[in-house]
DNA sequence: TGTACATCAGTGAACGCGCGTTCACTGATGTAC
DNA sequence: TGTACATCAGTGAACGCGCGTTCACTGATGTAC
Protein backbone atom coordinates (compact mmCIF):
# COMPACT_ATOMS: atom_id res chain seq x y z
CA UNK A 1 0.00 0.00 0.00
CA UNK A 2 3.11 2.66 0.65
CA UNK A 3 3.69 4.94 -1.59
CA UNK A 4 7.00 6.07 -0.11
CA UNK A 5 8.95 5.82 -3.32
CA UNK A 6 12.62 4.31 -3.22
CA UNK A 7 14.96 6.56 -1.66
CA UNK A 8 17.07 7.44 -4.77
CA UNK A 9 13.75 8.42 -6.74
CA UNK A 10 12.09 10.67 -4.19
CA UNK A 11 14.58 14.37 -3.79
CA UNK A 12 14.63 16.21 -0.64
CA UNK A 13 11.49 18.55 -1.24
CA UNK A 14 8.72 16.68 -2.51
CA UNK A 15 7.13 19.12 -4.37
CA UNK A 16 3.52 18.43 -3.36
CA UNK A 17 3.57 17.17 0.02
CA UNK A 18 0.43 18.80 1.01
CA UNK A 19 -1.60 16.53 -2.20
CA UNK A 20 0.46 13.58 -1.54
CA UNK A 21 -0.83 13.49 2.07
CA UNK A 22 -4.11 13.89 1.49
CA UNK A 23 -3.94 11.01 -1.01
CA UNK A 24 -2.06 8.67 1.90
CA UNK A 25 -4.90 9.70 3.91
CA UNK A 26 -7.17 8.49 1.81
CA UNK A 27 -5.53 5.32 0.84
CA UNK A 28 -4.53 4.41 4.64
CA UNK A 29 -8.57 5.16 5.00
CA UNK A 30 -10.24 2.69 3.11
CA UNK A 31 -7.29 0.01 3.41
CA UNK A 32 -7.72 0.20 7.34
CA UNK A 33 -10.73 2.10 8.76
CA UNK A 34 -11.35 6.08 9.90
CA UNK A 35 -9.69 4.30 14.03
CA UNK A 36 -6.24 3.87 11.61
CA UNK A 37 -5.81 7.47 10.11
CA UNK A 38 -3.44 8.76 12.62
CA UNK A 39 -1.35 11.80 11.45
CA UNK A 40 1.64 9.42 12.05
CA UNK A 41 0.35 6.60 10.33
CA UNK A 42 -0.23 9.25 7.67
CA UNK A 43 3.59 10.74 7.18
CA UNK A 44 4.59 7.18 7.39
CA UNK A 45 2.31 6.23 4.23
CA UNK A 46 3.14 8.98 2.23
CA UNK A 47 6.87 8.15 3.33
CA UNK A 48 7.96 11.33 5.06
CA UNK A 49 9.08 12.27 9.02
CA UNK A 50 6.14 12.38 11.72
CA UNK A 51 6.80 16.54 11.69
CA UNK A 52 6.66 17.07 8.08
CA UNK A 53 3.16 17.17 7.90
CA UNK A 54 2.93 20.67 10.38
CA UNK A 55 4.60 22.41 6.90
CA UNK A 56 1.55 22.13 5.66
CA UNK A 57 -1.47 21.60 8.10
CA UNK A 58 -1.75 23.18 11.57
CA UNK A 59 -2.66 20.27 13.26
CA UNK A 60 -4.06 17.11 12.65
CA UNK A 61 -7.62 18.42 12.78
CA UNK A 62 -6.54 20.54 9.68
CA UNK A 63 -5.42 17.35 7.67
CA UNK A 64 -8.40 15.50 8.33
CA UNK A 65 -10.77 18.80 7.11
CA UNK A 66 -8.81 18.59 3.98
CA UNK A 67 -9.66 14.71 3.08
CA UNK A 68 -13.24 15.82 4.63
CA UNK A 69 -13.04 18.71 1.76
CA UNK A 70 -12.14 16.64 -0.81
CA UNK A 71 -14.36 14.47 0.24
CA UNK A 72 -17.14 16.55 -0.81
CA UNK A 73 -15.81 18.12 -3.83
CA UNK A 74 -15.56 14.44 -5.21
CA UNK A 75 -18.89 13.47 -4.31
CA UNK A 76 -20.15 16.85 -5.46
CA UNK A 77 -18.19 16.70 -9.03
CA UNK A 78 -20.80 12.90 -9.23
CA UNK A 79 -23.64 14.13 -8.49
CA UNK A 80 -23.44 16.56 -10.99
CA UNK A 81 -22.24 14.48 -13.07
CA UNK A 82 -24.79 11.89 -12.62
CA UNK A 83 -27.56 14.53 -13.22
CA UNK A 84 -26.00 15.57 -15.88
CA UNK A 85 -25.99 12.23 -17.71
CA UNK A 86 -29.80 11.48 -16.71
CA UNK A 87 -31.96 14.50 -18.37
CA UNK A 88 -35.29 14.46 -17.40
CA UNK A 89 -37.85 13.21 -14.65
CA UNK A 90 -35.12 10.69 -13.26
CA UNK A 91 -32.22 13.69 -12.29
CA UNK A 92 -33.34 13.61 -8.41
CA UNK A 93 -33.37 9.95 -8.14
CA UNK A 94 -29.72 9.95 -9.87
CA UNK A 95 -28.33 12.19 -7.36
CA UNK A 96 -29.69 9.61 -4.79
CA UNK A 97 -27.70 6.85 -6.31
CA UNK A 98 -25.07 8.75 -7.38
CA UNK A 99 -24.60 9.68 -3.69
CA UNK A 100 -25.79 6.07 -2.14
CA UNK A 101 -22.89 5.09 -4.67
CA UNK A 102 -20.21 7.54 -3.02
CA UNK A 103 -20.54 6.30 -0.19
CA UNK A 104 -20.30 2.64 -0.96
CA UNK A 105 -17.64 2.78 -2.67
CA UNK A 106 -15.63 5.04 -0.01
CA UNK A 107 -17.19 4.18 3.20
CA UNK A 108 -14.57 4.94 5.46
CA UNK A 109 -14.00 8.60 3.85
CA UNK A 110 -18.01 8.83 3.86
CA UNK A 111 -17.53 8.63 7.63
CA UNK A 112 -14.56 11.06 7.78
CA UNK A 113 -16.43 13.54 5.88
CA UNK A 114 -19.36 13.95 8.52
CA UNK A 115 -17.10 13.24 11.93
CA UNK A 116 -14.93 16.10 10.41
CA UNK A 117 -18.21 18.61 10.12
CA UNK A 118 -19.42 16.60 13.89
CA UNK A 119 -16.18 17.21 15.75
CA UNK A 120 -16.21 21.54 14.73
CA UNK A 121 -19.76 21.42 15.42
CA UNK A 122 -20.54 22.60 11.97
CA UNK A 123 -22.70 21.51 8.82
CA UNK A 124 -20.18 19.68 6.44
CA UNK A 125 -19.53 21.58 3.46
CA UNK A 126 -21.18 19.37 1.33
CA UNK A 127 -24.51 20.59 3.09
CA UNK A 128 -24.44 24.09 3.98
CA UNK A 129 -26.26 26.97 1.60
CA UNK A 130 -23.14 27.55 -1.21
CA UNK A 131 -24.65 27.54 -4.16
CA UNK A 132 -22.45 24.53 -5.36
CA UNK A 133 -22.74 22.09 -2.27
CA UNK A 134 -24.48 18.84 -3.25
CA UNK A 135 -27.00 19.76 -0.38
CA UNK A 136 -28.04 23.13 -2.89
CA UNK A 137 -28.02 20.95 -5.86
CA UNK A 138 -30.40 18.96 -4.57
CA UNK A 139 -32.79 21.38 -3.34
CA UNK A 140 -32.30 23.61 -7.11
CA UNK A 141 -32.97 19.83 -8.76
CA UNK A 142 -35.98 20.22 -7.32
CA UNK A 143 -37.24 23.25 -8.13
CA UNK A 144 -36.31 22.35 -11.96
CA UNK A 145 -38.80 19.43 -11.46
CA UNK A 146 -41.92 21.55 -10.25
CA UNK A 147 -41.26 22.21 -6.52
CA UNK A 148 -42.37 25.34 -5.86
CA UNK A 149 -39.52 27.97 -4.50
CA UNK A 150 -41.47 30.46 -3.08
CA UNK A 151 -42.64 27.77 -0.71
CA UNK A 152 -39.67 27.83 1.31
CA UNK A 153 -40.23 25.56 4.34
CA UNK A 154 -41.96 22.97 2.34
CA UNK A 155 -39.07 22.85 -0.34
CA UNK A 156 -36.59 22.68 2.51
CA UNK A 157 -38.18 20.04 3.90
CA UNK A 158 -38.60 18.00 1.07
CA UNK A 159 -34.75 18.75 0.53
CA UNK A 160 -33.79 17.60 4.13
CA UNK A 161 -36.14 14.45 3.87
CA UNK A 162 -34.41 13.09 0.50
CA UNK A 163 -30.99 14.02 2.20
CA UNK A 164 -31.74 12.14 5.63
CA UNK A 165 -32.79 9.13 3.06
CA UNK A 166 -30.41 8.78 1.08
CA UNK A 167 -27.97 9.19 4.42
CA UNK A 168 -29.86 6.67 5.87
CA UNK A 169 -29.88 3.98 2.50
CA UNK A 170 -26.19 4.75 2.42
CA UNK A 171 -25.65 3.89 6.24
CA UNK A 172 -27.35 0.70 5.97
CA UNK A 173 -26.29 -0.74 2.42
CA UNK A 174 -23.07 -1.34 3.80
CA UNK A 175 -24.51 -3.60 5.73
CA UNK A 176 -23.59 -7.72 4.55
CA UNK A 177 -26.83 -8.77 5.76
CA UNK A 178 -28.84 -7.05 3.03
CA UNK A 179 -26.82 -8.73 0.29
CA UNK A 180 -29.68 -11.37 -0.26
CA UNK A 181 -31.97 -8.12 -0.78
CA UNK A 182 -29.74 -7.18 -3.77
CA UNK A 183 -29.72 -10.51 -5.09
CA UNK A 184 -33.10 -11.11 -5.09
CA UNK A 185 -33.86 -7.56 -6.49
CA UNK A 186 -31.02 -8.50 -9.33
CA UNK A 187 -28.60 -5.73 -8.14
CA UNK A 188 -27.35 -3.49 -5.79
CA UNK A 189 -28.60 -0.45 -8.30
CA UNK A 190 -32.25 -2.13 -7.98
CA UNK A 191 -31.99 -2.34 -4.49
CA UNK A 192 -31.19 1.27 -4.20
CA UNK A 193 -33.57 2.29 -6.73
CA UNK A 194 -36.50 -0.14 -5.01
CA UNK A 195 -35.67 1.78 -1.66
CA UNK A 196 -35.72 4.85 -2.56
CA UNK A 197 -39.42 4.21 -4.34
CA UNK A 198 -40.39 2.86 -1.21
CA UNK A 199 -39.57 6.10 0.67
CA UNK A 200 -41.68 7.70 -2.50
CA UNK A 201 -38.87 10.62 -2.13
CA UNK A 202 -37.99 10.95 -5.80
CA UNK A 203 -40.87 11.62 -8.06
CA UNK A 204 -39.75 10.01 -11.44
CA UNK A 205 -39.80 6.51 -9.32
CA UNK A 206 -43.25 6.10 -7.79
CA UNK A 207 -46.18 6.53 -10.91
CA UNK A 208 -48.69 6.30 -8.14
CA UNK B 1 -20.16 13.81 36.94
CA UNK B 2 -18.19 10.79 39.07
CA UNK B 3 -20.03 8.43 40.78
CA UNK B 4 -17.58 7.16 43.01
CA UNK B 5 -19.01 7.05 46.37
CA UNK B 6 -16.97 8.07 49.30
CA UNK B 7 -14.38 5.97 50.87
CA UNK B 8 -16.02 4.71 53.68
CA UNK B 9 -19.69 4.00 51.90
CA UNK B 10 -18.50 1.94 49.68
CA UNK B 11 -17.28 -1.43 50.37
CA UNK B 12 -14.53 -3.18 49.01
CA UNK B 13 -16.99 -5.59 46.71
CA UNK B 14 -18.70 -3.43 44.88
CA UNK B 15 -22.32 -5.58 44.74
CA UNK B 16 -22.63 -5.12 40.87
CA UNK B 17 -19.64 -3.62 39.57
CA UNK B 18 -21.21 -5.06 35.71
CA UNK B 19 -23.71 -2.29 36.19
CA UNK B 20 -21.78 0.36 37.61
CA UNK B 21 -19.90 0.26 34.97
CA UNK B 22 -22.41 0.21 31.74
CA UNK B 23 -23.93 3.13 33.73
CA UNK B 24 -20.58 5.09 33.69
CA UNK B 25 -19.73 3.98 30.27
CA UNK B 26 -23.04 5.51 29.45
CA UNK B 27 -22.64 9.41 32.05
CA UNK B 28 -19.42 9.32 30.18
CA UNK B 29 -20.32 9.20 26.88
CA UNK B 30 -23.02 11.54 26.69
CA UNK B 31 -21.22 13.93 28.62
CA UNK B 32 -17.65 13.23 26.48
CA UNK B 33 -19.09 11.77 23.68
CA UNK B 34 -17.81 8.70 22.37
CA UNK B 35 -13.96 9.42 21.88
CA UNK B 36 -13.67 9.75 25.58
CA UNK B 37 -14.89 6.18 26.31
CA UNK B 38 -11.76 4.11 27.37
CA UNK B 39 -11.59 1.31 29.57
CA UNK B 40 -9.88 3.32 32.23
CA UNK B 41 -12.49 6.37 31.87
CA UNK B 42 -14.98 4.26 32.39
CA UNK B 43 -13.15 2.38 35.10
CA UNK B 44 -12.19 5.73 37.00
CA UNK B 45 -15.63 6.78 36.71
CA UNK B 46 -17.10 4.07 38.49
CA UNK B 47 -14.42 4.75 41.22
CA UNK B 48 -12.39 1.35 40.83
CA UNK B 49 -9.30 0.12 39.71
CA UNK B 50 -8.29 0.25 35.65
CA UNK B 51 -8.03 -3.68 36.45
CA UNK B 52 -11.26 -3.67 37.66
CA UNK B 53 -13.43 -4.38 34.81
CA UNK B 54 -11.59 -7.01 33.15
CA UNK B 55 -13.44 -9.80 36.07
CA UNK B 56 -16.63 -8.56 34.20
CA UNK B 57 -15.79 -8.08 30.46
CA UNK B 58 -13.33 -10.22 28.46
CA UNK B 59 -11.64 -6.62 27.01
CA UNK B 60 -12.89 -3.71 26.17
CA UNK B 61 -14.83 -4.88 22.91
CA UNK B 62 -16.95 -6.79 25.69
CA UNK B 63 -17.87 -3.60 27.91
CA UNK B 64 -18.54 -1.73 24.62
CA UNK B 65 -20.58 -4.71 23.58
CA UNK B 66 -22.59 -4.69 26.83
CA UNK B 67 -23.08 -0.52 26.38
CA UNK B 68 -24.64 -1.28 22.65
CA UNK B 69 -26.82 -3.89 23.84
CA UNK B 70 -28.26 -2.08 27.14
CA UNK B 71 -28.92 1.02 24.28
CA UNK B 72 -31.25 -1.51 21.79
CA UNK B 73 -32.96 -2.46 24.81
CA UNK B 74 -33.29 0.83 25.84
CA UNK B 75 -34.96 1.89 22.00
CA UNK B 76 -36.56 -1.06 21.70
CA UNK B 77 -38.72 -0.51 24.67
CA UNK B 78 -39.33 3.03 24.10
CA UNK B 79 -40.40 1.78 20.71
CA UNK B 80 -42.80 -0.75 22.00
CA UNK B 81 -43.93 1.95 24.72
CA UNK B 82 -44.76 4.66 21.91
CA UNK B 83 -46.38 2.13 19.99
CA UNK B 84 -48.92 0.70 22.91
CA UNK B 85 -49.54 4.34 23.68
CA UNK B 86 -50.99 5.24 19.91
CA UNK B 87 -53.38 2.61 18.57
CA UNK B 88 -54.16 3.02 15.08
CA UNK B 89 -53.09 4.26 11.56
CA UNK B 90 -50.92 6.76 13.64
CA UNK B 91 -48.24 3.41 14.98
CA UNK B 92 -45.40 3.53 12.37
CA UNK B 93 -45.41 7.38 13.16
CA UNK B 94 -44.93 6.80 16.55
CA UNK B 95 -42.28 3.89 16.22
CA UNK B 96 -40.45 6.39 13.79
CA UNK B 97 -40.81 9.63 15.76
CA UNK B 98 -39.47 7.14 19.14
CA UNK B 99 -36.46 6.42 17.22
CA UNK B 100 -35.65 9.55 16.36
CA UNK B 101 -36.15 10.73 19.98
CA UNK B 102 -34.23 8.01 21.32
CA UNK B 103 -31.09 9.58 19.23
CA UNK B 104 -31.80 12.69 20.00
CA UNK B 105 -31.98 12.30 23.49
CA UNK B 106 -28.73 9.73 23.52
CA UNK B 107 -26.02 10.56 20.62
CA UNK B 108 -23.35 8.95 21.53
CA UNK B 109 -25.18 5.98 22.81
CA UNK B 110 -26.95 6.01 19.49
CA UNK B 111 -23.34 5.86 17.81
CA UNK B 112 -21.74 3.25 19.83
CA UNK B 113 -24.97 0.93 19.61
CA UNK B 114 -23.88 1.03 15.29
CA UNK B 115 -20.11 1.60 15.64
CA UNK B 116 -19.83 -1.74 18.32
CA UNK B 117 -21.99 -3.15 15.49
CA UNK B 118 -19.77 -2.27 12.36
CA UNK B 119 -16.27 -3.14 14.04
CA UNK B 120 -17.92 -6.92 14.39
CA UNK B 121 -18.97 -6.65 10.57
CA UNK B 122 -22.31 -7.51 12.38
CA UNK B 123 -25.65 -6.46 12.31
CA UNK B 124 -26.68 -4.55 15.37
CA UNK B 125 -29.32 -6.20 18.00
CA UNK B 126 -31.80 -3.86 17.17
CA UNK B 127 -31.91 -4.82 13.23
CA UNK B 128 -31.76 -8.86 13.40
CA UNK B 129 -34.25 -11.07 12.80
CA UNK B 130 -35.05 -11.83 16.43
CA UNK B 131 -38.56 -11.70 17.33
CA UNK B 132 -38.55 -9.04 19.53
CA UNK B 133 -35.82 -6.97 17.76
CA UNK B 134 -36.56 -2.89 16.66
CA UNK B 135 -36.33 -3.72 13.42
CA UNK B 136 -39.34 -7.03 13.45
CA UNK B 137 -41.47 -4.52 15.61
CA UNK B 138 -41.69 -2.24 12.56
CA UNK B 139 -42.15 -4.55 10.05
CA UNK B 140 -44.60 -6.71 12.15
CA UNK B 141 -46.58 -3.26 12.50
CA UNK B 142 -46.39 -2.38 8.94
CA UNK B 143 -48.63 -6.03 8.43
CA UNK B 144 -50.63 -5.16 11.00
CA UNK B 145 -51.21 -1.78 9.30
CA UNK B 146 -52.27 -3.89 5.69
CA UNK B 147 -48.83 -5.04 4.61
CA UNK B 148 -48.99 -7.69 2.28
CA UNK B 149 -46.87 -10.50 4.79
CA UNK B 150 -46.73 -12.93 1.63
CA UNK B 151 -45.36 -10.38 -0.22
CA UNK B 152 -41.34 -10.72 1.15
CA UNK B 153 -39.42 -8.78 -0.79
CA UNK B 154 -41.61 -5.56 -0.59
CA UNK B 155 -42.62 -5.86 3.11
CA UNK B 156 -38.77 -6.15 3.58
CA UNK B 157 -38.09 -3.24 1.11
CA UNK B 158 -40.78 -1.47 3.16
CA UNK B 159 -38.78 -1.99 6.44
CA UNK B 160 -35.60 -1.07 4.88
CA UNK B 161 -36.88 2.15 3.74
CA UNK B 162 -38.51 3.37 6.88
CA UNK B 163 -35.47 2.23 8.69
CA UNK B 164 -33.14 4.08 6.41
CA UNK B 165 -35.61 7.16 6.69
CA UNK B 166 -35.46 7.10 10.53
CA UNK B 167 -31.63 6.79 10.84
CA UNK B 168 -30.76 9.41 8.22
CA UNK B 169 -33.38 12.24 10.15
CA UNK B 170 -32.34 10.58 13.21
CA UNK B 171 -28.20 11.87 12.63
CA UNK B 172 -28.94 14.82 10.62
CA UNK B 173 -30.95 15.86 13.25
CA UNK B 174 -28.49 16.39 15.39
CA UNK B 175 -27.11 19.39 13.60
CA UNK B 176 -27.97 22.72 15.05
CA UNK B 177 -28.19 24.51 11.61
CA UNK B 178 -31.64 23.13 11.51
CA UNK B 179 -33.14 24.73 14.77
CA UNK B 180 -34.67 27.64 12.56
CA UNK B 181 -36.85 24.53 10.49
CA UNK B 182 -38.23 23.47 13.58
CA UNK B 183 -39.01 26.95 15.05
CA UNK B 184 -40.93 27.93 12.35
CA UNK B 185 -42.61 24.31 12.10
CA UNK B 186 -43.52 24.79 16.09
CA UNK B 187 -41.67 22.51 17.77
CA UNK B 188 -38.57 19.29 17.49
CA UNK B 189 -41.91 17.16 16.98
CA UNK B 190 -43.63 18.93 14.46
CA UNK B 191 -40.36 18.99 12.51
CA UNK B 192 -39.61 14.98 12.61
CA UNK B 193 -43.85 14.83 11.29
CA UNK B 194 -42.82 17.03 8.84
CA UNK B 195 -39.85 15.36 7.61
CA UNK B 196 -41.35 11.48 7.83
CA UNK B 197 -44.37 13.21 6.08
CA UNK B 198 -42.29 13.97 2.98
CA UNK B 199 -40.84 11.08 2.38
CA UNK B 200 -44.21 9.47 2.26
CA UNK B 201 -42.66 6.68 4.65
CA UNK B 202 -45.60 6.53 7.12
CA UNK B 203 -48.85 5.82 5.78
CA UNK B 204 -50.80 7.47 8.77
CA UNK B 205 -49.14 10.74 7.65
CA UNK B 206 -49.73 11.36 3.78
CA UNK B 207 -53.73 11.52 3.03
CA UNK B 208 -53.06 11.46 -0.49
C1' DT C 1 -20.78 -21.45 66.89
C1' DG C 2 -16.02 -21.53 65.33
C1' DT C 3 -12.37 -22.39 62.36
C1' DA C 4 -9.94 -23.69 57.90
C1' DC C 5 -9.86 -22.88 53.42
C1' DA C 6 -11.27 -22.05 48.55
C1' DT C 7 -13.06 -18.68 45.75
C1' DC C 8 -14.30 -14.26 44.32
C1' DA C 9 -13.57 -9.40 43.26
C1' DG C 10 -10.98 -5.96 44.13
C1' DT C 11 -5.90 -3.15 44.15
C1' DG C 12 -1.91 -0.82 42.35
C1' DA C 13 2.16 -1.02 39.91
C1' DA C 14 4.04 -2.02 35.72
C1' DC C 15 4.51 -3.29 30.61
C1' DG C 16 4.91 -1.65 25.92
C1' DC C 17 2.68 1.04 22.51
C1' DG C 18 1.31 4.63 19.33
C1' DC C 19 -0.10 8.98 19.56
C1' DG C 20 0.19 14.47 18.70
C1' DT C 21 3.34 17.80 18.93
C1' DT C 22 7.82 20.43 19.52
C1' DC C 23 12.53 21.38 18.68
C1' DA C 24 17.01 22.27 16.89
C1' DC C 25 18.83 20.91 12.84
C1' DT C 26 20.00 20.69 7.74
C1' DG C 27 19.62 20.12 2.89
C1' DA C 28 17.57 22.33 -1.17
C1' DT C 29 15.90 26.24 -3.52
C1' DG C 30 15.47 30.87 -5.14
C1' DT C 31 16.89 35.63 -5.35
C1' DA C 32 19.98 39.94 -5.22
C1' DC C 33 23.85 41.84 -6.76
C1' DT D 1 28.06 33.45 -14.46
C1' DG D 2 29.18 33.23 -9.54
C1' DT D 3 28.55 34.00 -4.86
C1' DA D 4 26.11 35.31 -0.40
C1' DC D 5 22.26 34.74 1.94
C1' DA D 6 17.29 34.28 3.22
C1' DT D 7 13.72 31.18 3.03
C1' DC D 8 11.50 26.96 2.52
C1' DA D 9 10.54 22.09 3.48
C1' DG D 10 12.33 18.45 5.09
C1' DT D 11 14.75 15.20 9.25
C1' DG D 12 15.08 12.64 13.48
C1' DA D 13 15.11 12.61 18.24
C1' DA D 14 12.57 13.65 22.07
C1' DC D 15 8.55 15.11 25.20
C1' DG D 16 4.62 13.68 27.88
C1' DC D 17 0.33 11.34 27.63
C1' DG D 18 -3.37 8.01 27.94
C1' DC D 19 -4.24 3.77 26.43
C1' DG D 20 -5.29 -1.65 26.86
C1' DT D 21 -3.74 -5.25 29.29
C1' DT D 22 -1.15 -8.25 32.68
C1' DC D 23 0.47 -9.54 37.09
C1' DA D 24 1.19 -10.73 41.81
C1' DC D 25 -1.21 -9.32 45.51
C1' DT D 26 -4.93 -8.96 49.17
C1' DG D 27 -9.25 -8.14 51.37
C1' DA D 28 -13.94 -9.98 51.64
C1' DT D 29 -17.13 -13.63 51.24
C1' DG D 30 -19.10 -18.16 51.49
C1' DT D 31 -18.91 -23.01 52.55
C1' DA D 32 -17.58 -27.58 54.89
C1' DC D 33 -17.03 -29.75 58.89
Amino acid sequence: MSEAKSAESRPYHHGDLRRALVDAARRLLEAEGPSALSLRAVAREAGVSPAAPYHHFKDKAELLDAVAQEGWEILGQQMSDAKAADQGLHQLTALGIAYVCFARDNPALYRVMYDAARDKEMLPAGMQDNKDSAYCMVRDTMIEHGADPTAEVDLELATVAAWCGAHGLAEMAGFKQFEHLKEQLGGERAFFDAVFGHMGLFPSMHGH
